[in-house]
DNA sequence: GTCTATACTAAGATAGAC
DNA sequence: GTCTATCTTAGTATAGAC
């Protein structure tokens, strides 16, 4: 299931920190058109966390309409269908992340150096799973869960993401500041595997410390090995 | 989903008592006793590999039964619900993840050094990622999805491995092998979380190359970062 | 914007024939 | 050991009243 990298613009500088970068979704449309009001974003939190609770088959119209203290029918008047909401939750999880990276990235100083480069890197995805981990934990059940056009549109921008990583370790092998293992690949794949990991035993309540990035970008950094031998 | 909470046993069937802290499984006891012929380990293997493509409230007895040529009827003759396959695969998956690392530690020569310990871990993990990676993916799904009393027993079994991996490493730090960040906690949280996630990227048709660990371990161990400075 | 009522499909599970 | 038939509940979705 390796999505590796694939090319996207090496730009490695951002475009748009809040918007995506190429209007991915021209797909569902939602036949009433509400979708914008707090009552339909609501849904949305409620769906996502349904997911993370659930799964996809056990995220179910009925039970969204009752955590939101309506009936599922009321439902169809923010949404056309259950597939649209499902959409756009993976739509917002994997979007925020975007952004996060590129966002974090930008901020920088000039000139910043590797380490501080991946450093924040990592604090941006933390921060992202933790404000936005119930959305971001769909993003990762759901890949194998979902239908399949849903789920192709979504890998893409889950492409997106991978990219700005394997650049940024790419940029790093090239300053010399990371090692030809490290600079892609399998410890690519790792690390983000580890990161979305973190979904799993972050308090959801809490804010990711900068202490936790530390050692996060510490550990991948530097391995856990003493240096003495 | 229809038994989440209660209510399975309008005809007397043994309610589960709790799970043995260590003994394999002496848990769910199907009432036709055929648990252990061929056709009822296949029903097993389809159902991880159906929790894997669609998640636990997706994988459905009907689902099942097609996938093994029978009718859904058919399975009861076999296994007394839905749940109890279900725990079935849950088990299976942790158990040889357990059995396999015991053994990977059990087989090393005498006075094995922190980092072939390690490395062999890492390995056992992988293989059984690969060998059984239906089952351990489902563990993975499952957690959250699952009704709770059978997600509480899984924990258990959860732990036993967490305990390995800790214990193994702070073996390694009181040899001083191992840095004090590196010891637990966090490091072990992130490593044994991008392990699990090796089930994604890695071909299910193929062995994990001894490379593969070798190049894993020397993420973990070493990091990515060049020494050079 | 939410409701009730309803259509249709599919879920888990049982009974009893073969 | 598997089948057909069936029960009950729950799923997505629509129509139309308020």
């Amino acid at each position: 299931m390796a999505s590796n990298m694939q090319a996207l613009s090496k730009t490695g500088k951002p475009e748009n920190t809040d918007a995506p970068a190429m209007a991915p979704h021209r797909a569902a449309a939602a036949r009433p058109e509400s979708r914008g009001d707090s009552a339909s974003v609501a849904l949305l939190e409620i769906t996502a966390q349904l997911i993370r609770d659930r799964g996809y088959a056990g995220t179910t119209m009925r039970r969204i309409a009752a955590e939101a203290g309506i009936k599922a029918a009321s439902i169809y008047h923010h949404y056309a269908s259950k597939d649209e909401i499902v959409e756009r939750v993976l739509d917002r999880g994997i979007g925020e992340a975007i952004a996060h990276m590129r966002k974090a990235i930008a901020d920088l100083p000039e000139g910043a150096g590797f380490p501080q480069r991946f450093r924040a890197a990592i604090g941006a995805y933390l921060d992202t799973a933790s404000q936005f981990g119930t959305y971001f934990v769909a993003t990762r059940q759901l890949l194998t869960h979902v239908p399949p056009e849903l789920a192709e549109r979504h890998r893409r921008r889950r492409m997106e993401l991978d990219t700005l990583w394997a650049d940024m370790l790419e940029e790093g092998y090239r300053e010399g500041a990371v090692t030809q293992f490290g600079k892609g690949g399998l410890a690519r794949v790792f690390m983000l595997g580890a990161l979305s990991w973190s979904t799993e035993w972050m308090d959801p309540n809490r804010k990711p410390s900068d202490e936790m990035a530390d050692v996060v970008a510490t550990l991948f950094l530097g391995g856990i090995e003493t240096r003495n031998h």
